[in-house]
DNA sequence: ATATTTTGTGTGTTGCAACACTTATCAACG
DNA sequence: CGTTGATAAGTGTTGCAACACACAAAATAT
């Protein structure tokens, strides 16, 4: 399915390399993403919950503002107050008050949102697997360098 | 405001060099749809709208039934029926009937479609000329293949 | 100290996205 | 020729996303 719209833009011929390569990002981070929203909806979560969850992960047991959160998402997103209303609901995250500054709302992720982070695991790390076979370390390396040139401005 | 998560990434630690491509693929990818995104906001039209349109104008004055447009995205969507609605309603696109298989609505773009498309290419060209003082032709082209591994499988 | 600006969060509304489901037409087969 | 299955498009509903706006608290200026 994706290979075929690979063929029509090999068959399309471009002006200039740089209009190739952002179709190629595109279409590549497109491939990429879906492979994630299709683990993540198996349990329950969208990929920029999970996003979220990560995050809050990674300071547990402290929290980050709301602020902060939007800063270090991968996909910038407006509205993340309900987004982390819905983690709320869910029981993912919890919400408390910082006194050092009042308008701050904390999000710490919960023993559950850890719980589900945990039992994801494997499945993430199967993607990262999967693609050792099409991609060699050095390439990997690689891309990863020029994509940073690109969005490092 | 994207080279701070940059400089968090970098901080990072990854597992392997596959976690982190993924990463910068994505965090790439949302720079690159956030700058065109930006230019088709300031012509009234989304990225998706836009890409269709440019699908369209490939076949002009010939159209295409929705099914291969699907196949022609960029980056997959369902619910293109009313994406063309939109595009149909905005006096964008005309739809007819084929006459060979009934089931088939063809889309072709119209004169105003074409008018939009052409207002907008310079604003896309110079995003293109932004890029090449980042990266050299050489390196869009080894970004674009190593790009087209990944989601060729 | 009070006024003003900045920063952080939350809310209200519109429209789009994602999911499943329905209808219409064509193709294949008994 | 009628029946069954496959393919294409459209519909209905729920919930999320994007935009602007409103409010609260802190920082800064007067």
């Amino acid at each position: 399915m994706v290979s075929s719209l690979h063929d029509r833009l090999r068959q399309q011929t471009f002006a200039s390399p740089y209009q190739e390569v952002t179709l190629n990002v595109l279409v590549c981070a497109d491939y990429l993403q879906r492979r994630i929203e299709e683990v993540c909806a198996r349990h329950g979560v969208t990929s920029a919950q999970y996003n979220v969850l990560r995050i809050l992960r990674g300071v547990h047991p402290d929290g980050h503002p709301r602020c902060e959160i939007i800063g270090r998402m991968i996909q910038a997103a407006p509205d993340v107050t309900r987004l982390i209303d819905r983690l709320e609901r869910a029981g993912l995250v919890e919400r408390t008050r910082s006194e050092a500054d009042r308008r701050l709302s904390l999000s710490v992720i919960s023993k559950t949102g850890l719980q589900l982070l945990k039992r994801m695991q494997p499945e993430i790390d199967a993607l990262d697997n999967e693609m050792a076979s099409t991609l060699t370390q050095a390439e990997a390396k690689t891309l990863s360098t020029l994509c940073e040139k690109i969005y490092t401005d």
